[in-house]
DNA sequence: ACTAATACTTGACTAAGTCCATAATCCGGA
DNA sequence: TCCGGATTATGGACTTAGTCAAGTATTAGT
């Protein structure tokens, strides 16, 4: 197990604090969560942090590439911890829940768009909007 | 030319208001507008508009299909009339310049994504990250 | 244990947008 | 042409999500 929050920190150059470890484990417990979860969240588990703590941690460590984030329209920013493999996100238009799903092709779809008006692009972030199976049934009966 | 402001909406249902042919004249004029450049610029058509106005026509619009809306991470909301054509985004990391991107595959990418977790899916959207060919040059000098 | 560098706290502040009550305007019918 | 209901617009307060800045506390290397 390298995966100790302690150690993923040290790595990367970060100093080890309470807050930042007990940031990284929120997220990885809660993926999909907003910064004001995470705050939530940390706060049950270490007493008490700052809002500030929290944003901190959250952009250092999706600077350092340890944790995502993703900002979907009419939302606010939510980080998880899945990183590294190409994967992208559903994200129901009607409540808003959000799932991962694996790109159709395999990997790196659309990395390479074809006029690119002279951009280096670095990444693709793709956002499917749609409906979530419970939003579906609840639509079904509201128009029975 | 069926593309008189005036018939959009018309077409649409809705009213013919001052507000709202100049509201979609300065979407087409300036693609990628924050709202709040689409104030200033029917403003300066119209005389005086409220934000209200603005944001109203804006969502009303967006709902009929007349206009897109496009919201990146860490920029405000943009508004462009290029509708109806499946296409994206590249946006500059640096400056925040967007471009419009046909697909790679020319169309309708991605739109199936392999494991959908359930959901209808029916939009995908994607945003290419990058740097812009200004910001390329600044970089390099910057390096030297 | 000491110290510089890094991280955290508090609290004020901003941006982007929403909500709400009132006023103005539009449009179909008498 | 005038009326009345419905649709839009206005202005201002309010909310949400997040940033900034100054001072204090923690961390990690020596």
């Amino acid at each position: 197990m390298n995966t100790d929050p302690a150690d993923l920190l040290r790595e990367n150059g970060l100093q080890v604090t309470a807050q930042r470890v007990a940031v990284i484990k929120a997220v990885s417990s809660k993926p999909h969560s907003t910064a004001e979860q995470v705050m939530v969240e940390v706060r049950s588990a270490i007493g008490t942090v700052s809002k500030q703590a929290v944003y901190d941690a959250l952009s250092t460590l999706s600077e350092k590439g340890l944790i995502r984030r993703i900002e979907p329209a009419g939302s606010p920013a939510l980080y998880e911890d899945r990183v590294g493999d190409n994967h992208h996100h559903v994200i129901c238009r009607t409540c808003g829940k959000t799932a991962d799903v694996d790109c159709a092709t395999g990997h790196k779809p659309c990395l390479t768009a074809s006029n690119d008006a002279g951009f280096v692009i670095d990444e693709a972030e793709v956002i499917y909007w749609g409906t979530c199976p419970e939003c579906q049934t609840a639509e079904k009966s509201a128009n029975k």
